[in-house]
RNA sequence: GGCCCUAUCGUCUAACGGUUAGGACAUCAGAUUUUCAAUCUGGUAAUCAGGGUUCGAUUCCCUGUAGGGUCACCA
């Protein structure tokens, strides 16, 4: 339990809402939690969306989505933080849990404040150089080999002509005024002792106006108001942990404990990005893939629990996290690698479950629809039949599948009137025609000889192996067979495939095959 | 270009000075099998280079090389 001399742990996750929710993005949410759950400490989500030209809020809410899917829960926000009860009216949408996220839209007032106090007492300054200036300034320094930064033309104009420029109007920033010659070291939990030059920051923008503070500001600022005390974010950031620690210094805030944790790279070794493909979370989810599979998954980029055990649920990874453990170089994204786990997960699912989880997608593909008609009319029992031949379905593929989403092109079989495929695709090796159209008579004929009702695998095995015995390779009679009921390169085997088929369609796929042989 | 970070099989990684450099994915071969999966067995495959320190370096230090990140009135 917690000691109650030893700090609270409170971590944060602190994506901007300005496009998809990055796959990167998403192994730092995680690790913020792991850590935080470990340590018996909490956990909170703020939204920076300081930026309104492009945060959307369409934006937020797919992220408050991907997190209720990935059941990656924060543990306070605004309506704890004014100690009144949360109201879901008073907010954009609906929230899964009690608190509403923190948003730095919504906490301009702090930010004006702390503004306030730094330009009074003159660690922040109005700066009224243009744009161009500045930009011709840096390209200046950086063609001459120096570090591109703000000079400080500003840095020390008089009260009465800053007042003036105001007044006037003039565009004008708010700058920090950087210390100079100054060392900042600190510890990195990941990558060490790191040391920068206060000299190569220069004197950056904090903010447009006393309204609107930016990026580097509002983190130090919002760390602190929030008591933050580990601070977990991709190595990007790295370069900026001494500019927020000057501001910290500077606001006489509490330094936090840093992780810079490694990247998630693309084959190319670089940030992983767009042109890697899918980078978004949501094009996984909606490719099939496990939110327990995904979680698993990342967690082990870049981390290792340093035994041999790969899988990892929610809970084991909260009980072995660790930072120390965390790598220092970044990691490729391997999808090979994440199939499979997926692919492991799907296996270990409970038929019924992957079933459930399986049928948007049927439904997406349009297949269900006359499928469950067809059902009802025979049976007229209703949805419970309809589940029941999707079970039996989903168990013929249960193995094969690697994620969700691939069901569609294995299962369709099922569900569309004609078959589609080339002639050739029949043949089992050096079969002849003349071959073919005997093995698929012969098991039409087997097949008719089966009652409709004990239309079964444990009724058809035994005929049907039989006489593919007496074939001179087991082949001859069961690729056509498989073939002519699927119309598919690989598939289950025919026997499953015919009983889920029924007697009927499966007679009727037979003479279609036949069919197709006399046509060519 | 300045600053910072990094470097073990193709990929994710283990080995916190002494191992035949281990595991997983991928790959290859075999078993099983009507196909594809799944499963089982086995194989190929790595310490970036050069200097030190040490009886001994994947491991510690230096240099080089390579890769990456970052240098917005974005976050």
């Amino acid at each position: 339990m917690v000691n109650k001399d030893t700090p609270i742990v409170r971590t944060r996750f602190a994506p901007s809402p300005t496009g998809h929710v990055h796959i990167g993005s998403l192994r730092t949410c995680l690790f913020n939690y792991l850590y935080a759950k470990q340590k018996n400490g909490q956990y909170v989500l703020r939204i920076e969306d300081t930026d309104a030209e492009r945060s959307k809020f369409e934006w937020e809410h797919e992220l408050i989505k991907i997190l209720e899917w990935l059941q990656i829960n924060w543990d306070e926000g605004p309506a704890l933080i004014n100690g009144q009860k949360f109201n879901p009216d008073d907010y954009k949408m609906d929230y899964v849990g009690p608190y509403a996220p923190y948003r730095q839209s919504e906490r301009k007032d702090i930010y004006k404040k702390y503004l306030q106090q730094m330009l009074a007492n003159g660690t922040a300054y109005y700066c009224f150089c243009s744009r161009e200036d500045v930009e011709a300034e840096k390209q200046y320094l950086m063609s001459i080999g120096e570090a591109p930064i703000y000079k400080g033309k500003c840095r020390d104009l008089g009260r009465s002509e800053v007042e003036q420029c105001l007044a006037q109007g003039k565009d004008s920033v708010i700058r920090f005024k950087c210390p100079l010659n100054h060392k900042i070291i600190f510890n990195d939990l990941i990558k060490g002792e790191v040391e920068f030059d206060s000299n190569i920051i220069g004197d950056i923008v904090i903010a447009k106006d006393l309204d609107n503070a930016l990026y580097n500001f509002t983190v130090v600022v919002d760390d602190e108001e929030m008591k933050i005390s580990h601070i977990i974010r991709g190595d990007e950031h790295l370069s900026n942990a001494p500019k927020q620690i000057l501001l910290i210094e500077a606001l006489g805030f509490k330094q936090p404990q840093y992780a810079h944790i490694p990247l998630i790279l693309g084959p190319d070794k670089k940030k992983l990005s767009k042109r890697d493909g899918k980078t978004s979370v949501v094009d996984y989810k909606d490719a099939g893939y496990l939110p327990e599979a995904l979680i698993n998954f990342i967690a082990f980029l870049g981390w290792n629990p340093g035994t041999e055990k790969e899988i990892y649920s929610m809970d084991e990874l909260i009980k072995d996290f660790s930072l120390e453990k965390i790598q220092k170089a970044g990691a490729i994204f391997n999808i090979d690698k994440l199939d499979w786990i997926n692919g492991f997960y799907i296996r270990k699912k409970p038929l019924a479950d992957l079933t459930e989880m399986v049928v948007p997608y049927l439904e997406k593909a349009g297949l269900i629809e006359e499928k469950a008609a067809e059902l009802y009319e025979i049976k007229n029992t209703g949805e419970e039949v309809m589940f029941n031949y999707l079970e039996k379905v989903v168990a013929l593929y249960q193995e094969r599948l690697k994620k969700l989403s691939e069901i569609v092109e294995m299962v369709d079989l099922f569900f569309v009137k004609d078959l589609a495929y080339e002639k050739e695709l029949l043949n089992w090796k050096e079969m002849t025609d003349v071959d073919l159209v005997e093995s698929l008579k012969k098991s039409h004929e087997i097949l008719s000889n089966i009652d409709e009702n004990n239309f079964n695998k444990d009724n058809l095995e035994p005929i049907l192996m039989e006489q593919a015995e007496k074939m001179p390779n087991r082949g001859n009679l069961l690729w056509p067979l498989r073939v002519a009921l699927t119309g598919k390169k690989n598939s289950a085997g025919p026997i499953e495939i015919a009983e889920a088929l029924g007697k009927e369609k499966t007679l009727q796929r037979i003479d279609s095959a036949l069919q197709l042989i006399k046509e060519t």
